[in-house]
DNA sequence: AATAAATAGATGTTTAAACATCTTTTTACA
DNA sequence: TGTAAAAAGATGTTTAAACATCTATTTATT
């Protein structure tokens, strides 16, 4: 299906105005099928985002500040996304003893558990999230950096 | 700013994966430049596209439905969208002749004025909103397509 | 025609996003 | 050293998103 057939709309400002309205409706629609996956398992994109990046760097603690630099969406409310996190015992915070503003967080092993069975569910869809050759991806993936210029 | 460096992580699962995360990161990224442009104007990215979509069949009027089936974000709140741009005096809503249940909504005199007026604002921005020749702009198009396959 | 099913949209409720502001601690620098 | 500026997070508040449910009307079925 066509980005004309999917928002009903047959005629664009321009190539750049097309482009963008595809990408923006592509992004909604692939955030809607991993919620469809998360779901099941009790967490959102934003938290799964979280989990791989503390997985990313574990054993090592990283601050909120850290986080927050590493994810998708800039303006995230890290410090209560890591509330509802940690309530659900999927991530540890400690204080930081060298600088006592900040925090270390960490994966909790119950974290790794989860994690692993969403990477299982996210890999079976993987090729259904985006189906693209592995050239294709990668061409994709330049043009967005080139579009951010 | 490559992808790479945005989110601070150098290895990825595979091209697949990659090109997912800089969807992701892109459209927030245009997301939140959007936003910054109509604050000062006072609508939101959802508000916009409505009236993009009223003005695009006005003088016609057309269904909540029908305008649901062409936004950008299929689980948007119609119903409460309008309502909100209603209350700015944006869109009129009036009942359905044919259909009691449905009802007729067209853009306003002023949501016809102020649309002018971002799209100034938008075209000013469009080559910063994204930095490619109108041939890659096509190109990026046809691949978020085939993707969504 | 009578009844079930589907459709259009409103509304209630819970949760999270958005945005600013505030506190504490650290850093910079005069 | 003392004071201002910056940084890390927490928190308060308003607004909107998410999700389900509900009502009214229309369409389909038999």
């Amino acid at each position: 299906m066509t980005i004309e057939e999917e928002i009903k709309q047959t005629k664009f400002k321009s190539a750049h105005h097309k482009a963008v309205l595809n990408l923006l409706f592509t992004a909604s629609w692939i955030q809607n099928k991993q919620k469809e996956y998360f779901e099941p398992f009790g967490v959102t994109c934003q938290q799964y985002n979280i989990l791989r990046i503390l997985r990313g760097k574990h054993p090592e603690p990283i601050s909120a500040v850290e986080i927050k630099s590493r994810m998708l969406d800039k303006h995230s409310d890290v410090s209560r996304l890591l509330d509802r996190l940690i309530g659900k015992k999927l991530v540890v915070k400690n204080k930081c003893p060298n600088d006592k503003r900040a925090s270390n967080i960490s994966i909790a092993l119950s974290g790794m558990a989860l994690l692993e069975k969403l990477d299982q569910a996210i890999n079976n869809i993987d090729n259904q999230m985006l189906k693209l050759s592995k050239e294709e991806s990668k061409q994709l993936s330049d043009l967005l950096d080139k579009g951010r210029g």
